[in-house]
DNA sequence: TTGCATGCAAATACTTTGCATAAAT
DNA sequence: ATTTATGCAAAGTATTTGCATGCAA
């Protein structure tokens, strides 16, 4: 009943029990997870897959347009998250880190029009920075500034 | 001459010879770099100063607005750049990492009509993902797919 | 002088790699 | 049969923290 029975798989990968059980599990996520979150949803499902395994296997999924990476400001690692066109962005304090989702895209499809001979457009990520309601009491300046 | 006696700078933070002097060198960096490289340049004029003391000063420029932090896919260590209107995007390819600058800002001024009172937007950050011509061909298919 | 900033060194993550074994085609 | 994937453990690298000392206001 899994997804990835049915799914395009690039020739290149084997369809292993491991890829396939990491296939299954990052798909189920509604949004982007890191390496260590993924591991321990698979081993709590009595999947004995090792850590440094499921790295190599989210490096060929975004090496091969499966998965896509990304480094969120103010997340210490790096999340992954299946390459569905439907995506979420945010907006981040820069001092406090909170997120909040913005609820539309401000590029909708118009990436793609970026898209050349020379480069194949896939996804993309945007992040608003800025500061919070709270956060922003820090930013005084100097009495004698401006 | 240094800049930085003429600046805007936050009433919580001392101007102290080493902030100031990493003020100045970040000031003078056409893109982002990294904390080692800040580190590097700045001990290569005499300023001794610690690793450590650079990760403070510049997470200190953050959290005031001064400066702005990336995670650029590829780049395995966090960039930091002066907080100016001028910026670069990049299209980035998820495989090999190639970088290719956008000429143009996708969105222009408008991500500052995100601005509510609850959040002041200060800047953004946008990555192209893709892959590059030699990359494409690692994305073939199985043959029974689609 | 008082509190914030810095240096040093050690600790903490996170991620990658080497190599022997196991599994997929 | 051959090639590619995995597990384990160890190494590598970036970043953070504690604490004693130094400096700016």
């Amino acid at each position: 009943m899994s997804t990835s029975r049915q799914t395009n798989w690039p020739a290149a990968l084997k369809r292993t029990r491991t890829r396939l059980a990491v296939y299954d599990e990052l798909s189920a996520q509604p949004f982007p997870i890191s390496a260590r979150e993924l591991f321990e949803l698979l081993n709590a499902k009595d999947h004995h897959i090792s850590f440094s395994t499921v790295y190599r296997i989210l490096d060929a999924f975004v090496s091969h347009g499966m998965a896509i990476q990304s480094k969120p400001t103010g997340d210490s690692n790096v999340l992954y998250g299946m390459n569905i066109h439907r995506h979420t962005h945010f907006m981040v304090c820069m001092r406090c880190h909170e997120k909040r989702a913005l609820h539309d895209c401000p590029l909708g499809a118009s990436s793609l029009q970026i898209d050349t001979d020379d480069f194949m457009v896939v996804s993309h990520q945007i992040e608003i920075l800025g500061y919070c309601k709270s956060c922003m009491a820090y930013l005084d300046k100097t009495p004698e500034s401006n």
